[in-house]
RNA sequence: GGGCGAUUAGCUCAGUUGGUUAGAGCGUCUGGUUUACACCCAGAAGGUCACAGGUUCGAAUCCUGUAUCGCCCACCA
């Protein structure tokens, strides 16, 4: 080769050029999929299942991150010899999905889903779903994730299609699922339920009405004479003044009832938020005992006033007056009365619609709050719905699924709720029943996915039971941390973390199984139902079970599925309907003879097909060699906020499924927050998508960068900005601009486009679409940008220096051996060694961050700016070359694959060119490993590792500070070269000895003499070090001044430390510290002394210098 | 209301079971075209470890309380 291999590679490492190259050619080799034939490759197995993102929209960082840990995972243990399979996919997302598709459709065209119907719809999505599933694999591809493609699952898809139709058909077998009316969470937007985790609040401002509920009239003749006793009856109880002149009052209005037998006789007053419910009233409830439960609730105020801190006092105390105000004012005399009308069976006149509803007794009703009484709409409010039970109250919905009022609520009907509202107040205050309206700031409840707010709905729902569901998944992990002394037989001797034990999931970082343990003990059962397209549709079909015989037999059924035991069936006896459920096929309209069916509308829940992933990815509920050789999977690493709706369910779903656990552990790692704090959406516009990273720093920076920042229990602060594409400039990202498409430059003025132009082309002009894209810049990203770059120009080096090599047959274990003294080949050998265990054993642990933090220093601090530093003496000495060389290319080559995992591109490409080398292939390395990606992980030569040899060339390192450190405070020109010596101990200068040439090297220093003789000379500077006292002879250099002042400070450093030592020595410290403790801190101290010495004979020849 | 986490240098963060003088990167300052790397090299300055108590010979680290911030869950007629 006439071309020296310097022409060949570039100063700069080109993430782009190398990510095209070897994502190619890792594909085109298969290195990622299981090897065929048997799927019995040598090595256990190990599997991960990808989380599957969402096909709302693109990847953002956050998940960039999720699936650079679960890379940075399986590579590893790919290199270490597993059989390794991480399966990719997407998920449906139901709801979300829908909704984006709705809003577009309606945002572009104006059209609803039932304008164009169901069919259209659902093509629709899934054209949605093609573009976004594309490139969300490409993102991921992109970033390197070593997935086996061939593999790639949907949510919805045949193979997970057909577990869903077994579990779901499995749990209707095993009557786990059954059908109720349930106050929902409604979506009137979208039209669905949606679950309470779907729901988040929003304080938004409303109002409070007071409004009059009028005692019946009729009643009240009927019963006068009852009531005029039960007052008497109260009278002779304890009642305020106040009370009786109500009391009086009372009593006069019944008998001006009497004489007139048209008044008004009374009313209780409500309080409500949402007057509108009023119309679906059917009830009024009041305390059973006001008197103590108002007492109690006095009692409650004053012990938080006693335990508040100053802030909170005036707002409790003006909370408590109120409260016992209610003792005074009457109100309290008026509850009193109000619960012996309703004692005694009273009804109130649900106003405008004028209908009788009861007072009823019920201890929801707080007499502390509101007016004491309060309104019961039981087919509109969670609480409300609890005491229509209690009390067998007609539960009334007033809402059509629209969320227009229907046929119940009167002359309002096909009113919406906010215009019903509005008329509902305003013929209130026309009949005079409106008492006031109060200004109030109010928590609504919202919909997550439509924005828009929540209706309580009363429908019919298809429900989990989860009782013994949810116990086997509590029961599934591992409840206390290693080593907590409690429950011993979950952990093991040594106190680490059980692994491979058959029941038992770890959950880690181990503070997150709490959360998971108290969501699964409400064991609050699952509503499956979704009032939506998008999705598996529930396999069950309803036949009407209409005529007499039919209702009591089933033969009929047993006739037309006889001989199936895939189809069961159920009868639902409030409808009427036979209820069938199909493990496998869709059934016909006309499956039953003489009968027509029909299928159930609805869809079900995401997580219901989200929670079978694991297993339904590897072929459940066929009996598959993947399933049976990677389930349960090795380990599930996600975000800390699905650990309940979707971790939790996948526990519960494969152990009903398949009887054991999913996952041997979950990893939960960190939150990816922007520069505000928040964490990242596509909703907020703040999620940024990793193309723009990768774009501007490589795969490699942004997988090193979310990896060195994963620690275990920060969460990840990102500060991104843009980079202008025209001129370069730093243009801050905002709050404000972060969702737009276009931005100006605030340097140049001119435009560039963002991220969201590729989402959002269609808000482009057509000369817009022709602006560059700017890309994110961070300095997270730049620092491991520039990590890549360092590897790679230490790789340069080596590859640079490789030849000419001596051809003799050299192996590289007999230039390891340690027969050949060189302290830095010891030294260098020794961290490699330290690193690779500790490396191993941090990303088997998921210590990330620690081992991202040992791999960046080793190879910047220990092996480019030391060893490489000194190789190059070596490297021009015929004799000590190419021992050198070995040493070089054995750290390089275990460094990159140490690195590879998180490293792949830059790493592979090193590789690569190490393999081209003739070094690498005539002096018998191994050039059958086609890829770095299955090349062996370093193990640990844990025999090599020596504190000794560390310590002793931490001695050179500080001794090499030092004398730099001297060069470059007192302004020594760069060429110039000094000398300087070194008293200390004989060891000290054996060790010295051979090094001599590095300090010239490297800090152009020239040391004369090493040993316990070594003279201060005339004109030094002097450092005392530990155990050493470094001379450096600046004979024409030297300004006595400032070295007075130097050593001065130095001194006063000195005795600062001595006399806290001293003090320290002379405390209780001795006699209560270990001994080895004590004898350390004696030892620093004559340390101490010795240095102070040093530096003040120093001063003193100084001070014989006259300037 | 319940739970979890955080508070360390100007900024972003490490800090292993308590033990010499609390670390890194960025930024700042000084000096450098040393044939791997200016995406670099050498060096420097910069911290009352949120606050108050306590335990201990010894506390960033353990305990109690306070403040501030963030997240999750529940609830609010």
């Amino acid at each position: 080769m006439s071309e020296t291999p310097e022409n060949e590679i570039p100063k700069q490492y080109n993430p782009a050029a190398a990510q095209e190259k070897w994502s190619a050619y890792w594909d085109e080799k298969g290195l990622f999929t299981p090897k065929s034939g048997g799927l019995t490759p040598p090595g256990s197995p190990f599997c991960i299942v990808i989380p599957p993102p969402n096909v709302t929209g693109a990847l953002h960082l956050g998940h960039a991150l999720n699936n650079t840990l679960q890379d940075i995972v399986i590579r590893m243990k790919r290199m270490q010899g597993f059989d390794t399979l991480w399966i990719p996919g997407v998920d449906h997302a139901g709801i979300a999905t829908q909704a984006v598709v709705e809003r577009k459709l309606f945002e572009e065209e104006k059209l609803t889903r039932h304008d164009i119907g169901r069919e259209a719809l659902v093509k629709r999505i899934w054209d949605w779903k093609e573009k976004y599933q594309e490139r969300i694999i490409e993102q991921l591809k992109a970033m390197g994730c070593s997935c086996d493609w061939s593999r790639t699952r949907f949510t919805l898809d045949e193979v997970c299609a057909k577990a869903v139709r077994h579990f779901f058909f499995k749990l209707f077998k095993e009557g786990k699922i059954y059908r109720g009316k349930r106050l929902v969470n409604w979506d009137t937007h979208l039209q669905t339920a949606v679950s309470d985790d779907e729901v988040f609040h929003e304080t938004v401002a409303g109002n409070f009405w007071y409004i009059k509920y009028k005692i019946c009239i009729e009643e009240w003749a009927e019963c006068q004479e009852n009531y005029a006793q039960k007052l008497e009856e109260c009278e002779g109880e304890k009642l305020s003044a106040k009370g009786r002149e109500l009391i009086a009052e009372y009593r006069k209005e019944i008998t001006d009832f009497k004489q007139q037998n048209n008044l008004d006789p009374g009313y209780v007053v409500v309080a409500t938020t949402r007057p509108e419910t009023m119309l679906g009233d059917t009830a009024v409830a009041v305390h059973p005992d006001p008197e103590a439960a108002l007492d109690k609730a006095i009692e409650n105020c004053k012990q938080k006033l006693a335990n508040a801190s100053e802030k909170e006092i005036t707002e409790i105390q003006a909370e408590l007056d109120a409260i016992e105000q209610r003792k005074t004012d009457g109100t309290l005399d008026w509850l009193k009365i109000f619960a012996e009308l309703a004692k005694t069976g009273w009804h109130v006149t649900l106003p405008l619609l004028n209908k009788k509803i009861p007072l009823v007794l019920d201890e929801w009703a707080k007499p502390e709050k509101g007016t004491g009484c309060v309104k019961i709409t039981p087919a509109h409010d969670p609480n409300d719905y609890e005491v229509g039970l209690r009390h067998d109250l007609p539960f009334v919905n007033i809402l059509n699924k629209d969320g227009t009022l229907n046929d119940n609520a009167g002359t309002y009907e096909g009113l919406t709720v906010k215009q019903a509202r509005a008329k509902v107040v305003a013929d209130l205050e026309a009949a005079g029943l409106l008492v006031k309206v109060e200004e109030r700031e109010i928590e609504l409840a919202h919909s997550d996915r439509s924005k828009t707010p929540i209706e309580p709905f009363l429908n019919d729902q298809w429900f989990v039971k989860m009782d013994e569901l949810a116990q086997a998944a509590i029961d599934a992990v591992a409840r206390h941390p290693r080593a907590s002394g409690e429950l011993e037989e979950q952990v093991d001797c040594l106190g680490s973390r059980l692994r491979g034990n058959d029941d038992i999931i770890q959950i880690i970082p181990h503070r997150y199984t709490k959360g998971y343990v108290d969501w699964l003990s409400e064991k609050r059962d699952w509503p499956i139902g979704r009032q939506l397209w998008w999705g598996h549709r529930i396999p069950i079909w309803y036949c009407e079970a209409s005529g007499e015989k039919r209702v009591e037999s089933d033969e009929f059924l047993r006739k037309a599925f006889a001989g199936r035991d895939d189809v069961i069936w159920q009868l639902d006896t409030e409808k009427n309907v036979w209820r069938i459920c199909s493990q496998t096929e869709d059934l016909n309209e006309d499956a039953i003879p003489g009968c027509k069916i029909k299928q159930e509308e609805d869809v079900l829940d995401t997580w219901f097909s989200s929670a079978l992933w694991p297993h339904s990815t590897l072929g459940w509920p066929d009996d598959t060699p993947e399933l049976q050789r990677y389930y349960p999977t090795g380990v599930l690493i996600t975000n800390r906020d699905i650990l309940t709706l979707w971790v939790a369910r996948m526990v519960l779903a494969g152990k009903f499924n398949t009887g054991k656990k999913p996952f041997n552990e979950v990893y939960i790692h960190p939150k990816i927050l922007d520069k505000y704090g928040e964490g990242m959406s596509k909703s907020k516009g703040n999620g940024i998508d990793p193309i723009s990273i990768i774009n501007k720093f490589g795969a490699d920076a942004l997988r090193f960068a979310l990896a060195y920042l994963t620690t275990e229990n920060q969460d990840i602060r990102l500060s991104l900005d843009f980079e202008c594409p025209h001129c370069g400039a730093v243009v801050e990202q905002t709050k404000k601009n972060r969702t737009s498409v276009k931005i100006q430059c605030t340097q140049c003025k001119k435009y560039f486009l963002t991220q969201w132009a590729r989402d959002y082309s269609e808000q482009l002009s057509p000369e817009d679409r022709s602006l560059p894209e700017g890309t994110m810049t961070g300095e997270r990203f730049e620092v491991a940008r520039n990590f890549c770059n360092k590897l790679w120009n230490a790789a340069r080096f080596v590859l640079m220096n490789l030849e000419p090599f001596t051809k003799e047959k050299s192996k590289e274990a007999e230039a390891l051996s340690p027969a050949k003294e060189f302290l830095e080949d010891k030294w260098i050998l020794s961290r490699l060694a330290t690193v690779t265990k500790n490396v191993t054993d941090d990303i088997e642990n998921y210590r990330f961050a620690d081992a991202m933090r040992q791999l960046y220093d080793f190879a910047w601090d220990d092996f480019c700016s030391f060893y490489i530093e000194i190789s190059k003496n070596r490297l021009n000495d015929e004799t000590t070359k190419e021992r050198v060389q070995f040493v070089l290319v054995h750290v390089l080559t275990s460094l990159i694959r140490l690195l590879h995992p998180v490293m792949p591109f830059v790493t592979e490409d090193i590789y690569q060119r190490l393999l081209e080398t003739k070094f690498w292939q005539q002096n018998g390395y191994d050039t059958n490993v086609p890829s770095l990606a299955i090349a062996r992980f370093p193990e640990s030569h844990e025999e090599l590792i020596s504190p000794i040899i560390e310590k002793q060339f931490a001695i050179f390192q500080e001794l090499l500070r030092a004398v730099r450190d001297v060069r470059a405070s007192r302004n020594v020109p760069p060429k110039t070269e000094i000398t300087f010596s070194v008293r200390c101990d004989e060891a000290t200068a054996e060790l010295l000895e051979p090094m001599k040439q590095y300090f010239l090297s490297m800090a152009k220093a020239k040391a004369t003499a090493f040993g316990p003789a070594v003279q201060s000379p005339a004109l030094v500077s002097v450092v005392p070090l530990t155990g050493m006292d470094v001379f450096v002879d600046l004979s024409d250099l030297i300004d006595v001044k400032a070295e007075t002042a130097k050593l001065e400070k130095e001194i006063a450093k000195l005795d600062g430390f001595i006399s806290s030592k001293e003090a320290k020595l002379n405390s209780d410290f001795v006699n209560k510290a270990p001994a080895q403790v004590v004898e350390g801190e004696r030892k620093s101290l004559a340390e101490l002394q010795t240095q102070r010495q040093s530096a003040a004979e120093a001063l003193a020849k100084l001070k014989e210098v006259k300037p």
